[in-house]
DNA sequence: AATATTGGATAGTTCGACTCTCCAATGTCA
DNA sequence: TGACATTGGAGAGTCGAACTATCCAATATT
């Protein structure tokens, strides 16, 4: 199919589909002159999953173009896999000036410690540490108090969840256990979020049923 | 103290800080004169929060300042009180035209037929639902499988991450209570993230060791 | 009295993600 | 075959969000 056919399946409009084109999201499709070129079914559904990445899971173009590499040339091993993915999609960590380096320092041994209590093994230079720290140290600086070991809790039933996760992801087929691993960990995320928030109204339902 | 010590203490430009005030993020100073005002510790406060409401919890500055509103002001039960904080943050809806209402139709059905598995009890026309629709429909949209009853094997898990959210909550303090809970919603979602990944690295570390 | 600071309003600036405009080279239909 | 539509490609323009800078008159401070 041609561009404006590829618009109107897609419901993108031409200009943004060549925009995408140009910042690389897009493959360019096959040229069959000096000025055509014809789109294929997979270039249909690599503008979804493009939406998908720009939309629900909120990255940025930058982002999205990353973990898009990762699946067109995904590394060899699961591991590398998953590292690659949670790396394309980290948020460019703060750059904060050092003034308040003790703050930092003191959320990311918190952020280990709770690993540790947790028994996991991870890469404690891994992107994912210092997000922790960071968003560790919001809460404290918001001045919420979680009940002892509730983070420990709360871990608990997140390594539950990833267990489950990495059920999901095929292990023979390796293209596809790749585009599963990266697509699951960005795509889930707002799910799990919405399922947190529904399943906060049944808790607090439940529990403050007919209260003031 | 005045402005420019308010803004050295908390390390936000002056310029900002006087945006906060115009955008009503942050009360007015307490006036001594035609053109003085004096600040106080709650103001420093303050401006922490509206960082971690802007930076780790991702909110605009039209989010951030419905949220603060709730906490400045909460609604009487706390029902409604996880109802407001839930709406406050809720993403602006996707106003697509309504040439695909069948997808999204399947979509919400698909939303309330799990929730209705997990046997929760919820509002089926809160915004949480149409979020949830629209993420599950992402997930599809990409060609992502899970294995049967996955998600609702997700949904228990997250259900108790919930127990142990509203356990934490205060139940005598009622503004505490609601600062909390709020709060909680949402500077908990980064930490949620980022644990979520990192027992991801666990999981495939433990399985796929010493894997090609 | 001389200099510095403040509140407040208005006008930039920056960045990301598009969206528009052009134009020459093709494609298509009568 | 000729008139009209479409395309690829590149550059410029737009838009909204979140700041950031500039001014100025009215105080403060020294």
């Amino acid at each position: 199919m041609r561009i404006s056919e590829l618009a109107r399946r897609s419901d993108i409009p031409v200009a943004t589909i060549k925009y995408y084109l140009r910042v690389g999201l897009l493959p360019a499709g096959e040229r069959t002159s000096a000025t055509q070129a014809v789109y294929s079914e997979a270039h249909l559904e690599r503008l979804e999953l493009i939406r998908a990445l720009l939309g629900p899971a909120r990255l940025s173009v930058e982002a999205a173009s990353r973990v898009l590499s990762v699946i067109d040339d995904p590394p060899a091993t699961f591991s590398e896999v998953l590292g690659a993915a949670q790396n394309a999609t980290a948020p460019p960590g703060s750059d904060r000036t050092d003034d308040d380096t003790a703050a930092v320092d003191a959320a990311t041994e918190a952020a280990l410690d709770l690993v540790a209590q947790l028994g996991w093994t991870i890469d404690p230079g891994s992107v994912e540490v210092n997000q922790l720290a960071e968003a560790l140290r919001a809460l404290e600086a918001a001045g919420i108090d979680l009940i002892d070991g509730g983070l420990v809790r709360y871990g608990r039933s997140i390594h539950d969840l990833a267990e489950a996760e990495v059920d999901t992801v095929p292990t023979t087929d390796v293209d596809g256990a790749v585009r599963q691993a990266v697509l699951g960990t960005l795509l889930l995320e707002p799910v799990l979020l919405a399922l947190r928030r529904l399943a906060q109204q049944d808790v607090s339902i439940r529990r403050f049923r007919g209260e003031g």
